[in-house]
RNA sequence: CCGCCCAUAGCUCAAUUGGAUAGAGCAACGGACUUCUAAUCCGUAGGUUGGAGGUUCGAGUCCUCCUGGGCGGGCCA
């Protein structure tokens, strides 16, 4: 619809220009169709006039007068009004709200696609959490809003898959084989000394416990050195399929599972730096090998190669990056931790010097989340074994009011996750407010067919009959659906969804309260039938795209 | 010392990207279940958008400075 809009203000722009009614001037992209706040404004607003009048050197409110009149009828708007400093504002008859309501049954599960993202293809890499330990509730947010993000781009046009990078090699391996190792010790009743280095979680105990009991004291006797392979690989491994099954209930869907090893393996990293060498990227200081980040807009030089020889983690996303690019994405999104927002430059860095407009990722900083537990903070920390995990959170809380708590801020804003809160007050979670409009439609429908009604067909219908003001309100935020899905996407801002739902929630709770959807006049009840069918549709299509389930009752 | 992020109602957060009179939920107070689910609804109260300037038709949003909080600034990841 704003599309729509847009377009025919343009034109009538340029009839108006043929007529000399106007100087010839480009029309700026900036000119925006809005919703306005205040219903007296109208449907959708057009700023188009005001942003004119500088350039045309033209009182605003002249430009909409001539806009207006150069409109014409050309759309079936009800009327169109100018207002304050020169506001264009466009009044939509009832019936085409009403008629609306055809189209997105028709469209039903589609509804709310778009052709924004134009097939490009996008690449969301997020979580990629070390596979050093279960995850933690601050990988619980990147995971929800990177998946819910998919699911937006998707919805918007995007062709998109989703990659979660695994750091498994590297100092942080050894100490996770070198810990189980020491475990296993214990484990047969030696003491030990548990270096800071080691991680220190129960999981650690339960890797130990598991070799134990499969292979006795068959390591006993080795050194570390002999069998620390073998730990650290039975470590990942357990870790890791622990972190797979956790992603899985928490409905986190990857397409990609990308290992850095592979990086290290192919040789591609040290191809790259080769290659960053030839074209004089690469200097020697010091006795390790430096990469000309700052000539790329990073403040100094970054080391890939270290003096003992061994490859920088940024070596390894260099290489990354590029062989990502490689790929043909048109878009990168990274999700990254806030901590690691000093980290962007010298990744952008590197893809400059690839050749590529740094503005192909975009790097998303989820902000940590602060645990509060009785009232008090909780510290977090993988190698000090205290955090709180995911599946703790999913277990006590459930993963649709987790999913919902994440996606119902903006991920640069700092969350305290309130887990007495979250789990004792669960009924304050604004999720069951959307869930239980859900579940009330689902209950009309039951007594409907008690009542023997059904969905009537499209023609047995008479929509004309909706015109309560609460029924053309609903109506109007319906057809928002599409416009709010193409603005998460465009903007990387799944939270938008759950802002959005909880409003057309709200709408229904309000209308279900004060008219009745089954009543005695037949024709009214198929119509209104009708009409929650399609808030049906919204709400279900809307919560599949933060990964929440849509419950026929409650 | 330098850089990035944040600051909006008592609390948790929005605000269509610079739009018109800044909105929801929770908490507080007062009301509504004989009718499709009260996990709901209606009403009341709650604000100098941290502070000061600037840009313009128009600023919570943009620019500068200040205050306060978070996080970074390694041949760690």
């Amino acid at each position: 619809m704003k599309r729509r809009i847009k377009k025919a203000i343009e034109e009538a722009y340029k009839e108006l220009v043929k007529k000399k009614r106007f100087p010839d001037d480009d029309v700026p992209s900036s000119h925006l169709i809005s919703i306005p706040k205040q219903e007296q404004h109208g449907d959708y607003a057009s700023n188009f006039a005001m942003v004119m009048a500088s350039r045309l050197k033209m009182p605003p409110r002249k430009i909409a007068q001539e806009i207006v009149s150069a409109l014409g009828d050309s759309l079936d708007f009800e009327k169109i009004e100018i207002a304050g400093p020169g506001f264009l504002n466009f009044f939509i008859s009832d019936t085409f709200w009403q008629n609306s309501l055809n189209n997105i049954r028709d469209l039903g599960e589609h509804f709310g696609s778009s052709d924004a993202g134009a097939g490009k293809r996008v690449l969301v890499e997020f979580v990629s959490a070390n596979p050093t330990g279960p995850l933690h509730v601050g990988h619980g947010r990147g995971a929800a809003v990177g998946d819910s993000l998919c699911r937006v781009l998707k919805k918007a046009g995007f062709q998109v898959e989703s990659e979660y990078y695994i750091n498994d090699v590297g100092n942080q391996m050894n100490n996770l084989g070198k810990s189980v190792y020491l475990r296993y010790k214990e484990a047969f009743g030696e003491r030990v000394d548990f270096p800071d280095d080691c991680y220190k979680g129960d999981y650690i105990k339960d890797i130990a416990e598991g070799v134990k009991r499969e292979f006795g004291d068959e390591f006993l006797k080795k050194d570390l050195s002999e069998c620390l392979d073998f730990f650290t690989k039975r470590a990942v491994d357990e870790i890791f399929s622990g972190i797979k099954e956790d992603l899985r209930e928490f409905r986190v869907n990857f397409d990609n599972w990308f290992s850095e090893r592979t990086l290290h393996e192919s040789g591609l990293i040290e191809r790259t730096i080769e290659e960053l060498k030839e074209r004089g990227l690469i200097y020697e200081k010091e006795g390790a090998l430096w990469f000309k980040t700052s000539e790329f807009g990073d403040e100094k030089d970054r080391v890939v190669k270290r003096s003992n020889g061994i490859l920088t983690y940024f070596a390894a996303d260099i290489a990354y990056h590029r062989q990502k690019i490689q790929r043909g994405y048109d878009l990168l999104v990274d999700i990254w931790g806030a901590d690691h927002h000093g980290y962007v430059p010298r990744v952008k860095a590197a893809i400059k010097a690839f050749g590529k407009d740094e503005d192909i990722l975009k790097v998303l900083l989820i902000q940590l989340v602060n645990l509060i537990e009785g009232g008090k903070l909780k510290a977090m920390s993988t190698r000090a074994g205290e955090f709180v995990t995911l599946r703790e959170v999913i277990d006590d809380v459930g993963v649709d009011a987790t999913r919902f708590i994440f996606l119902t801020r903006k991920c640069d804003s700092h969350l305290d996750f309130d887990l007495d809160l979250a789990k004792t007050q669960s009924q304050e979670n604004p999720v069951y407010y959307v869930q239980y409009a859900h579940a009330r439609l689902e209950s009309v429908f039951r007594m409907a067919k008690d009542r023997g009604f059904e969905l009537p067909n499209k023609d047995e219908a008479d929509l004309s009959l909706l015109n309560a003001p609460e029924e053309i309100k609903i109506m109007k935020v319906l057809n928002q659906f599409p416009e709010v899905v193409e603005g998460a996407a465009l903007n990387l801002e799944p939270h938008r969804i759950s802002y959005y739902l909880t409003e057309l929630a709200g709408l229904l709770h309000k209308y279900y309260t004060r008219y009745r959807f089954i009543g005695d006049d037949p024709l009214l009840t198929k119509a209104r039938l009708v009409l929650a069918h399609v808030i049906k549709i919204v709400l279900k299509n809307g919560l599949e795209l933060l990964g929440v389930e849509a419950p026929e009752r409650m």
